[in-house]
RNA sequence: GUGGUUUUAGCUCAGUUGGUUAGAGCGCCUGAUUGUGGUUCAGGAGGUCGUGGGUUCGAGCCCCAUAUUCCACCCCA
């Protein structure tokens, strides 16, 4: 027998990881169930035909297929077999995948259940997704998304509300110095369409979109590799080395745009976003200052038609920990037309890697045992066992070292898991009826009645 | 998909030019203490050196393959 391993990407979690797993859902849920969003879960599978072509060619790729059960090679034709074409074979041999991420397996639930559904239809998700990409800091091949969409509405109203999701969430989580970048799609192709080259935008969001690790000379090489020329670039060089306040931006932008409508349309959306945002948050002490206009900010995923967020920790160096942003058509691909939708994501395993680094989780709330009853002998076990069905019915979460023990063992155990206190019973204790109660931290022993022990614990 | 990197005790890691029986710290077990943990002291257990081949009189160390870890690119949460 070789030694067990994991698939690569995929973790364990300890009972210590989960209670702060739980916590950072707990916290998102909240927040989510507080802006109206109720919970839904998927299936981990979908068919493959509902996952492939929704993430572009190099998210395909990336889609874990199910091979399909029984003598699945047997009914592949053989002409095809021949030709070892793995992309054209995949259909024959794999019908099902585990789901890429949350929005697509919603947009197949809303179309599916569009007649029991009522308009604006604001559901919240948290479950794992699979990718089949190599793992590195912060990526791995199971994470756990936590997603809010609402569609059915075109306001910009919920834009705006996902602005103070974000901030509430991420504020409750403890972190303190982390940046919501907002950005339109519909300015992108304003941008696209003014330097006259509307079929190249995703190259040019591509490109500009690495501004940051790569600065604007590494942008410029990229975008004449993709077909841009020197002209076009000093046409985009005032948009993307775009600086000053959001305001400030959006004036610039006005006036680079004057003559695309879809780009002026996309800054009136970005400024109507920034006004709910403002007034939502008249009343509060603080302001938002971690919502940005960034112009640079692409997002990969093909489906996205207005706002675009992405969400980045300014503390820890970290992909970004959240994104999401408007989608007009998404279940089209599903037959159902005309149903704008828009929703966010929280990343929550980077979430979890920032927390740790930043030493954010709150000392564990003691979740665990409060009492353990200590165990001498079979005669001590049997009085002991009424006692522990009394505590537990005052809800007090205890339990009964399972075997006639050492002592020294028992409190190591009860030390180990960090128990506050030991209910001691030997001949003594049975003879007067009172318990020594253990205090496991002050190290300090009490002789008390059960009912007394129920009362000091329940408190 | 591309390039690099890691793997030796439960954990974190040493291990010299290829040479006898592969080490340390922490953890674990036992005892000092037959009913008192987190401290101390004494003792003990625990290894197919990721896996499979190869070179060699001899491999933890060299070569090939493969898996895995971490990192960068592509892309992305």
């Amino acid at each position: 027998m070789s030694k067990p391993s994991l698939p690569k990407g995929t973790r364990d979690f300890s009972p210590v990881e989960m209670v702060k797993r739980n916590y950072i859902f707990e916290t998102i849920k909240k927040v989510f169930r507080k802006y109206g969003y109720a919970e839904i879960q998927t299936p981990s599978m979908e068919n493959l035909a509902t996952l492939t072509g929704k993430y572009g060619d190099e998210g395909d790729k990336l889609i874990f297929k199910i091979l399909n059960s029984g003598d699945f090679l047997g009914k592949v034709d053989e002409q095809l077999l021949a030709a070892r074409n793995s992309q054209l074979t995949t259909s024959q041999v794999s019908e099902k995948a585990l789901r890429y991420d949350l929005t697509v397996p919603f947009a197949r639930y809303v179309v599916m259940h569009q007649n029991e559904i009522s308009f604006p239809f604001k559901r919240f998700q948290i479950q794992p997704v699979w990718r089949a990409d190599r793992p590195q800091k912060g990526r791995y091949r199971e994470f756990y998304q936590c997603d809010a969409d609402v569609v059915g509405s075109a306001s910009l109203l919920n834009e705006a509300e996902f602005v103070l999701i974000y901030r509430e969430a991420l504020i409750n989580l403890g972190l303190k110095d982390f940046t919501i970048k907002i950005n339109n799609r519909k300015i992108l192709s304003g941008i696209a369409e003014i330097i006259g080259k509307p079929e190249l935008i995703v190259d040019m969001t591509v490109a500009i979109d690495k501004l940051d690790k790569i600065g604007f000379e590494g942008v410029t090489n990229e975008l004449i590799e993709r077909g841009f020329t020197q002209a076009d670039i000093d046409q985009l060089k005032p948009v993307i080395l775009l600086e000053g306040s959001n305001a400030e931006k959006l004036e610039s932008l006005k006036q680079v745009l004057a003559t695309s409508t879809l780009g002026l349309k996309g800054i009136e959306e970005i400024e109507t976003v920034f006004n709910y945002v403002s007034r939502l948050t008249t009343h509060n002490l603080q302001p938002v200052t971690q919502l940005e206009l960034d112009i640079t900010l692409a997002r990969g995923l093909n489906y996205y038609t207005g706002c675009i967020f992405e969400v980045k920790t300014n503390e820890v160096a970290m992909g970004s920990i959240g994104g999401g942003g408007r989608y007009d058509d998404l279940t089209g691909m599903f037959g159902l037309k005309d149903l704008t939708g828009v929703g966010i994501s929280f990343g929550a395993d980077r979430i979890y890697d920032v927390l740790e680094e930043l030493s954010l989780f709150p000392v564990s709330a003691a979740q665990g045992t409060k009492v353990l009853i200590s165990n001498f002998d079979a005669a001590a076990e049997v009085y002991a066992l009424p006692i522990l069905q009394q505590l537990r019915s005052h809800d007090i979460a205890a339990e009964l070292y399972p075997a006639a023990a050492k002592l020294k063992k028992q409190l190591g155990y009860a030390d180990d898991k960090k128990i506050p206190y030991v209910i001691l019973i030997g001949e003594d204790e049975m003879k007067s009826g009172k318990l020594t109660l253990k205090d496991m931290q002050s190290g300090a022993q009490q002789q008390l009645a059960i009912a007394e022990i129920v009362g000091q614990l329940a408190g």
